[in-house]
RNA sequence: UCCGGAGUGGCGCAACGGUAGCGCAGACGGCUGUUAACCGUAAGGUUACAGGUUCGAAUCCUGUCUCCGGAGCCA
């Protein structure tokens, strides 16, 4: 093992030259056997989609031996020599010299055979799904788009900020907090009737982070230009294929950028993700166009090269309600825009990605800048096709005053945040940001339907196993 | 949480009141520089669970559980 020199499969038929001798390791997909004393050996090492065809005949050291341990899932290293190959699916392959079986893996057993499964079943068996095409493929996307992330963002001067995961602050209406204790559920300590949450590990209630925005902002007002990366939780009994407990979100926090400012950026942002996976993911990308989304390789370089619709709430309200499309729920000015409008302005009428912003004061937190009409704060949604809402961002009030009497409004106690108000109280400065849900944008940028599949352990309600 | 759909061999499905069948995978045999390989043989199921209706239930009814799609909440 210590002297081993394994070359990834990816670089050997991204090369596609002959060698006199490589080694490979990784799992076995399929195997073909010849009566002509040979055996063709599909093996996969996750390094790239494509397997290396493996050539062993009876010529191999006990062969007839080796020959019964390999099957789909056996994990194997091989040494031999790469050459040429007859067949016309490949450029190289390899002509086994010598071959160790690491881990046989039992056909009458194993879950994965060389065989159609459902991404319903796949999830079942998550421990062993990273061994599929898609999920595999699903990985390598979303490994490429978390670099391109921070790329992104160090490119520009942004200053990558570790916001805390446990914490007490909930970012009022971002979602339900799951809560962090160590105090014994089945006798808690109480005062008046209450548990006494002084007596919990961090001697007052906390939770899971449900966003790290407000301590950001906080870094923003010092550093300029941040952004968090991280995971976030939100405790919502949500049961669609877009939500998650646990996911991953990138926020942005800068400071002297106004309304307009984030929403350029935030259309950079997915365009330079998207250029990012396009030119460097190529086959992922093109399998996902295969199998899972025939206009998939459309779609993105399509979003990636058109201007984004902008569109302030007012007039995407009126354009609904002028619009003779039946919807469920009715279009009025005041109220949540609900998915089906947002899919219909995005995919039916501009069939683009739209940016709506100046929303109602009142759908809105309290953190979110007023405008001069009193009725309508700086915040902004992007929306892209098939997808629905990936950002959701805003310029932040800045004015201490103003912000002062949103939390009076919104009958929230300022005390609780007396830390946010003195951003305003000291130095305040114009500054915005927003969130992107990452899985969303693994999700788009695969084509692939259920969020469940674009995380490598998905956290749902009821489910928290691997 | 609400609305709708579905749970049948390992996996994907059919049979929709008359006693369960096909494809794939797996096993065995044959054939082949094969590549979603191909051909043949045998094997594999108390039809999610618990009750009920019926001469008879995978099929109809009730309840429970699970999964999927949609809605709300959001990212």
């Amino acid at each position: 093992m210590s002297e081993l020199r394994r070359t990834p499969i990816k670089q050997l038929l991204s090369e596609g030259r002959a060698h006199p001798s490589v080694t490979v390791q990784g799992w076995v997909r399929t195997r073909r056997d010849s009566k002509g004393g040979f055996s063709f050996i599909e093996l996969n090492d996750g390094s790239c989609l494509k397997n290396l065809q493996i050539i062993a005949d009876h010529t191999l050291a006990s062969w007839q031996e080796l020959q019964a341990k390999i099957h789909t899932g056996a994990c194997l290293e091989i040494s031999g020599e790469l050459i040429e190959s007859e067949g016309k699916k490949q450029s190289v392959e390899m002509r086994a010299g010598e071959l160790k079986v690491f881990g046989e893996a039992d056909p009458e057993h194993y879950p994965l055979q060389k065989k159609f499964h459902s991404l319903e079943y796949l999830r079942e068996i998550a421990h062993l799904r990273p061994r599929t095409n898609t999920i595999g493929a699903v990985m390598r996307v979303r490994s490429r788009l978390a670099y391109a992330v921070h790329q992104f963002f160090v490119d520009r001067g942004f200053i990558y900020l570790h916001t805390p995961i446990i914490t007490s602050s909930d970012c009022e209406g971002a979602g339900e907090m799951f809560q962090v204790t160590t105090l014994d559920l089945d006798k808690p300590p109480r005062v008046d009737g209450a548990v006494d949450f002084k007596e919990d590990f961090f001697g007052e209630k906390t939770g899971l982070t449900v966003s790290g925005q407000l301590e950001g902002e906080i870094y923003a007002m010092a550093l300029s230009l941040v952004y968090t990366f991280g995971p976030t939780f939100r405790a919502e009994n949500s049961h669609t294929s877009r939500h998650l407990s646990e996911f991953w979100m990138i926020e942005p926090e800068m400071a002297f950028y106004d309304l307009e400012n984030d929403m350029d950026l935030a259309e950079e942002f997915i365009k330079y993700l998207l250029g990012e996976v396009l030119e460097h993911c190529h086959d992922d990308l093109e399998f996902f166009n295969q199998r899972v989304d025939k206009n998939l390789l459309t779609t993105l370089a399509h979003v990636k090269d058109t201007p984004f619709e902008h569109i302030d709430y007012t007039k995407a309200v009126e354009l609904l309600r002028k619009s003779n499309q039946k919807f469920e729920y009715a279009v009025e000015w005041g109220g949540h825009l609900q998915s089906e409008h947002e899919r219909y302005l995005a995919e039916t009428v501009f069939k683009k990605p739209v940016i709506i912003y100046d929303y109602p004061e009142k759908i809105k937190p309290f953190y979110m800048k007023m405008n001069q009409d009193g009725k309508t704060v700086r915040a902004m949604d992007v929306l892209l096709p098939r997808l629905g809402e990936i950002i959701g961002g805003s310029q932040r009030e800045d004015d201490y005053e103003v912000l002062k009497s949103r939390f009076d409004a919104k009958g929230i106690d300022p005390k609780e945040y007396w830390w946010y108000l003195d951003l305003r109280r000291f130095g305040s400065a114009p500054h915005s940001g927003f969130g992107l849900g990452f899985e969303r944008m693994v999700q788009f940028a695969t084509g692939v339907e259920n969020i469940r599949d674009v995380i490598p352990f998905p956290r749902f309600p009821k489910h928290a196993k691997f």
